[in-house]
RNA sequence: UCCGGUUUAGCUCAGUUGGUUAGAGCAGCGGACUGUUAAUCCGCGUGUCCGGGGUUCGAGUCCCUGAACCGGAGCCA
């Protein structure tokens, strides 16, 4: 007899087989019992049939409460009343463990619950579903970069330095100095792209800012492709590409779960393809048009941002940013001295910003003044000059934020979902 | 950090102008039912009304204070 998981019970139709899990629910009508078997890979319904099994079988399933561990034993049958299209005919039943008192009813739940008993709170239908989604946007992303000749090259998570000297980061104790843990892999992801041409860093990131908005985690994974002899369109081009690719696949793949969280196919299908572009200059008189006061040289809020996003039913390209509020490695334009080469990909539907990247400025001298000019430690960044002392090419990327990109996919009111367990302001367990 | 909001049963919530004994649904348990999809029907419980202080004859309700949480802003992916 063989041992099968929930997700391929198709495939043995009409064959008797053996499953391990656990009860996600069950109910009775007199004679008959439902059983809604879950395993990690679905969930199927296992049908008791007390004339069938016998009263001691039926009493046994009488017995079973919510996450009771079991292995059911069975056979495969179609039938379209069953979720899912397939169940099992209950022949044989092992208890593990029953257990009492799970705290997760099938009822609602606010938010703090949940999220105090997220370790059991993924076991659930919607949770479950999002992470699985999530594992495919990561797969996705790790088989387009790999298909397209990129390296895989991981970049330090102890850091000595701000990489952009912005953002506020988390300090730590290590051998006696202040190590920072990494907020972006970009500046080894640049030396990695002059050793292997086209790399890709993919690891988690920290922020340590105060954010408390549906869009932040002080934790968070982010890939990051950086790629040599490329200029600002084809850094787009790479993105618009990635982003499809993530969109083919997870309509391909992950059909049950989209359904389980009512994300529409066809809603899907519309964001791929080539992206709209329009320049920050052209986001303003755009801003302008909406009836916003925005003065040319600010930094985009969230609400100009979603002004922005709104305008378009695909993600938008905004580049060519002013050079004053953007990172010091950003190429200035040779056709502008006013901005640099800066690109952000805002996503529909009000998700905001999921990708920032830019072409990176390979002049040393250029480079040299900004570093003087933001009052950045310049010894600091000696080996990340040396990139330009020793066979400096154009070289662009950018940074795609996974939870954002699953959040947005999905359809989430909140990135806290998106990963497994979310480190934010106020939650560090479990 | 700033602005706004919330906190009452295991969970989700209602609770009138301050009024005497604080409610509902769900979950749980027992029973009925051979096709249920958050099944339905009958029966059975539960309270530090977030903590502290105050006003009042009387506070879940009003005031002060503290905490936790939620949403938004800034920052960003």
């Amino acid at each position: 007899m063989d041992k099968i998981l929930v997700q391929n019970a198709g495939k043995f139709e009409g064959q008797k087989v053996k499953l391990n899990g656990w009860v996600y629910n069950s109910r009775r009508s007199g004679k008959i019992g439902f059983l809604l078997f879950r395993d990690g890979t679905g969930i199927i319904q296992c049908i008791i049939i007390k004339n069938d099994v016998g009263e001691e079988l039926f009493d046994s399933f009488k017995t079973l409460t919510q996450e009771s561990s079991i292995s059911v034993v069975g056979e495969i049958v179609k039938n379209d009343r069953a979720p899912g299209g397939f169940e099992l005919l209950l022949s044989s039943l092992e208890i593990h463990q029953l257990i009492e008192g799970y705290p997760i009813t099938p009822k609602d739940h606010g938010t703090e619950f949940l999220m105090n008993h997220r370790h059991l709170w993924i076991r659930s239908k919607r949770q479950h579903a999002i992470l699985r989604i999530r594992h495919e946007i990561i797969k996705a992303t790790r088989d387009f970069f790999d298909s397209n000749d990129f390296t895989l090259v991981d970049t330090p998570i102890f850091t000595s330095n701000a990489c952009e000297g912005t953002t506020t980061l988390f300090e730590t104790e290590y051998f006696g100095e202040s190590a920072y843990l990494s907020q972006s892999g970009q500046l080894y992801g640049e030396a990695n792209a002059m050793a292997f041409g086209r790399q890709y860093n993919f690891g988690p990131t920290f922020r340590a800012e105060k954010s408390k908005t549906r869009r932040h985690l002080t934790e968070f994974w982010m890939v990051e492709p950086e790629i040599a002899y490329c200029e600002l369109d084809e850094n787009i081009e790479w993105a618009e590409k990635l982003i499809t690719f993530i969109i083919d696949r997870v309509i391909t793949n992950r059909k049950i779960e989209l359904e389980t969280l009512e994300r529409k196919i066809e809603d899907l299908e519309k964001f791929r393809g080539e992206f709209p572009k329009i320049s920050y200059t052209e986001a303003v008189e755009m801003l302008h048009k909406g009836g916003f006061d925005f003065e040319w040289g600010g930094d985009f809020g969230s609400p100009e941002e979603t002004y922005i996003a709104e305008q378009f039913d695909k993600p938008v390209v905004v580049h060519r940013f002013p050079t004053a509020i953007k990172a010091f490695y950003m190429k200035r334009d040779p056709e502008n001295e006013k901005v640099v080469l800066g690109m952000d990909v805002l996503a529909p539907e009000g998700y905001g910003e999921i990708i920032g990247g830019a072409q990176r400025e390979d002049n040393l001298d250029f480079l040299l003044e900004r570093i003087e000019h933001e009052k950045l430690p310049q010894e600091e960044f000696e080996w990340y000059l040396d990139l330009r002392r020793y066979g400096s090419v154009p070289h662009a990327g950018f940074g795609m934020g996974i939870e954002r990109v699953v959040s947005w996919l999905c359809k989430l009111p909140h990135v806290r979902e998106t990963i497994p367990y979310p480190r934010m302001i106020q939650t560090l367990r479990p």
